[in-house]
DNA sequence: ATCAGAGTTCAAAAAAACTTGAACAAACTG
DNA sequence: CAGTTTGTTCAAGTTTTTTTGAACTCTGAT
């Protein structure tokens, strides 16, 4: 049992306010970035946990599916986000978080962003081959030019991503 | 009328081949940046028209509702992503894309990050006052330190995108 | 072998986000 | 003015995304 603190405000079992308020913060932080909410609630929970946590606990004290929590736990590993905790010989495992800001982000660059460069690029390929085949002479030459221009922006995105993990590794 | 071009696959109607695929391909991008799918029509219909489209011609072109068309504007708008062609004394107005890199990146950037960045910045502060209430003096500081790297996240954050825009406006 | 605990999967339910369309406002026109 | 055209707003409808929960797999223990 906990410290009798008058934690009301949110329906989260054993969460401390500064907790709840944690979770919260991280909740608006991955909606950014276009992810699922529990996703933010269970990064953020790990995050200001002093230890470890199962899958068992993050769906005991965020009161969410378990459902949830092991399809968030797969998505933040495949992101670097946590990582198995190692060491106690126990059956179930435990998950701390990854809280180096360069790991995050190269996670979510290499999960997120540089799959849709690519595709993107390769799109791009394939449309000037389409634009290529445009009957009349001006309408070709725009359309080229605007598809040069997709690719220059592409290749410029492509160039700024490592510049970012570089300064943001540090 | 058009050339009696064989395009299908889309029920667009009036567009050539190239510029459905181009609208899909900003359907796809603006998706990435979580912005809805209207928004990469508008903007990518914009970009690959030669000449400025009125909001009715958006309408017509793309099949999507006056609704739609008026509030993707407005976003665009606010992103600095379209621009009021003036010019002509019409009565309507016709917009044409922005297409430089460096200020659509920048509007970006205005709209949907700074204003996510500055209001987790105060909603730090904030958590670092209710945090130093905690009893327990371990636990205290583990929070302490916990919302101290959010801090330097965002501080990072902070940094960055200025970097970012000066690298990507050339 | 059988059982129990830990975790995954996925169809269906719920929630969130987006789009529509009709009513409205504003600005020009005759 | 009254009529027409252009554009905005927002409640209701639709679509998309996320979450749930029950069935299932896998592993280790007895």
């Amino acid at each position: 049992m906990d410290l009798p603190s008058p934690e009301s405000e949110v329906e989260k079992i054993g969460l401390t306010v500064v907790q709840a308020q944690v979770v919260e913060f991280f909740v608006d932080g991955v909606r950014v970035l276009g992810l699922p909410r529990s996703l933010g609630e269970i990064y953020g929970l790990l995050f200001i946990t002093p230890a470890p946590l199962s899958l068992d606990d993050l769906v005991r004290q965020l009161g969410i599916s378990k459902g949830s929590a092991s399809q968030g736990l797969k998505t933040l590993r495949a992101l670097g986000a946590v990582k198995e905790s190692s060491g106690n010989g126990e059956r179930r495992t435990y998950y701390e978080p990854a809280v180096e800001l360069k790991r995050l982000v190269g996670g979510f660059i290499r999960e997120q962003v540089r799959p849709h460069l690519d595709s993107g690029r390769t799109k791009l390929e394939r449309l000037q081959d389409t634009a290529s085949l445009t009957e009349d002479p001006a309408e070709r030459e725009f359309f080229k030019d605007r598809i040069d221009r997709l690719e220059a922006w592409m290749k410029r995105g492509g160039q700024v991503l490592p510049m970012l993990q570089k300064i943001l590794g540090q």
